[in-house]
DNA sequence: CTGAGTCGTCATTTCATGGT
DNA sequence: ACCATGAAATGACGACTCAG
């Protein structure tokens, strides 16, 4: 047996985490893994970009080739589906494996740790029921040696739900699965109560179950480890049998208005049938397709220019943030091994806090450092229909490039510029003397006239592809 | 086309207070 | 004084949607 297997993500495909699944895929059936992996763009004979990625280096008889296949989510989306078929997956295939991806640890965060990402496996559930689950701690720090109750709690449901922990080592005797329904609820409520909030207890009676849970952020259904957090409780109660009624209290909202319509909650709750106090919750139906292949978004394309130049030339990312909400670093490579510095928020937070919204830190999509030339390349990326918004902010990192790239990188040359992605005309963006790459929604790849040489030399290789 | 509001995402930091 | 812990607050930002 020999097929292909297909990663579809919103993320960039990052070594690490592609060589973690790939090792999980390999457990599946028993096989070793081996092998240390190259990121490489597919591109048509005639040079078109064919909006997936091929990883090579991973030998294995079970597999013929691996794809990246860069899609969006239309609701709630977990970070990798993996496909294992020949055919480039459609929304009426199967995956074999569903992976949420983390970084927190609870140490560093009790409920965002574990409930925040709950509500993606409820919501997979109704699109790819019996599929595989995972989730993966890609720790940047060690375990917390003795696990707190919130943490013990929260995986518990997980594992409820069939849901499989990797990237953790977990003692079998305190993590397993509830097989009772009280076995929840009483270790719910023998936790001890918090010095602030509003406590979480579930209250058990004849026919009705009260969960009191806030869900109230900033005014609207928002509170995104709660709603996680109710989201597996419902679940896992439903699971363990219960057919009564679910009804959250204390949820801190104030009328129907702020509940909003095509919200995630109101889809989980309208599946596992979860009623607010004095709130009644809009009747929706799930969006009928779960997700589709990605070629406009902005992140096609610095995501495109980090790949090639990562593996194609000597390009390194000393800085990221395709999308925005991952945690930004930046990397100083003059030591060994490299040193890593989280990037401040603000340039002065008291003057931030009392409304001078200008002492932000504006941060850019991707640095990268052209090695042999001692080059950084400051990079914003941009959809073409928002070029010209891309050109203004350009001019907004003062502050980034003063103390952190000309910090870290004394000596090196600075350039700066533009990359764009999504529908447009090639002509008219070649003419924006501040482009880098252009990559349009067919594939095309247009390189900007002032574009550094280590994007020009990646560009050149992909011919031979 | 523009701007305001909504939504999803994810991590970091803070709060309040009992225990050590 | 400091740590641990359940829970909340903060906040950046792109994609959408909808009114005007």
């Amino acid at each position: 047996m020999s097929k292909n297997i297909w990663l579809l993500t919103e993320e960039r495909p990052k070594k690490a985490v592609i060589q973690a699944i790939l090792k999980r895929f390999c457990a599946e059936f028993g096989v070793e893994y081996v092998g240390d992996i190259k990121i490489l763009p597919v591109i048509s004979p005639e040079g078109r970009f064919q909006f997936r990625y091929k990883v090579i280096g991973f030998e294995a008889e079970l597999v013929k080739e691996i794809f990246i296949l860069p899609v969006s989510g239309y609701s709630s989306f977990v970070d990798f589906m993996l496909f294992y078929q020949d055919e480039q997956p459609t929304d009426k295939d199967k995956p074999l494996l569903l992976i949420e991806e983390t970084k927190t640890d609870d140490v560093e965060s009790r409920n965002t740790g574990v409930y925040q990402r709950c509500s993606k496996f409820v919501f997979t559930e109704f699109f790819y029921p019996n599929v595989q689950k995972i989730m993966l701690y890609n720790r940047q720090i060690p375990q917390k040696v003795k696990p707190t109750l919130t943490y013990i709690f929260g995986t518990r449901m997980l594992l409820t739900l069939d849901v499989e922990i990797i990237g953790k080592s977990l003692d079998p005797e305190i993590f397993r699965p509830f097989s009772r329904l009280d076995e929840l609820i009483d270790l719910k409520n023998s936790m001890p109560k918090p010095y602030n909030g509003v406590p979480v207890r579930i209250k058990k009676e004849q026919d009705k179950i009260y969960i009191s849970a806030k869900l109230e952020k900033a005014g609207r259904l928002a509170h995104d480890p709660n709603i996680g957090m109710v989201a597996i409780m419902a679940a896992c109660i439903r699971k363990l049998g219960w057919s009564g009624e679910i009804i959250i209290t204390k949820h801190g909202l104030a009328d129907q208005s702020v509940v909003g319509n095509k919200n995630k909650f109101n889809f989980i709750a309208h599946e596992h049938e979860i009623e607010l106090e004095g709130i009644t919750l809009p009747n929706v139906t799930l969006p009928d397709k779960y997700w589709k292949v990605e070629k406009e978004k902005e992140k096609a394309g610095t995501i495109f220019v980090h790949v090639i130049c990562e593996n194609l030339v000597d390009g390194v990312s000393i800085y990221e943030n395709h999308g925005g909400s991952e945690r930004g670093y930046f990397w100083d490579h003059s030591t060994i091994p490299p040193m890593y510095e989280a990037v401040k928020k603000y340039t002065n937070r008291e003057e931030y806090k009392s409304g001078n919204k200008e002492a932000i830190v504006y941060i850019p999509d991707l640095v990268l450092l052209d090695v042999k030339r001692n080059e950084i390349i400051n990079i914003e990326g941009k959809t073409y229909k928002n070029r010209l918004k891309g050109v203004q902010e350009l001019s907004n990192y003062v502050y980034f490039e003063l103390n952190y790239i000309q910090h870290y990188y004394k000596d090196s040359k600075l350039a700066v510029g533009l990359v764009l992605a999504g529908s447009g005309n090639a002509e008219v963006a070649k003419q924006i003397p501040e482009l880098i790459l252009y990559l349009d929604d067919k594939g095309n790849i247009t390189l900007g006239d002032r574009a550094p040489q280590l994007v020009k030399d990646a560009v050149e290789k992909l011919s031979s592809l």
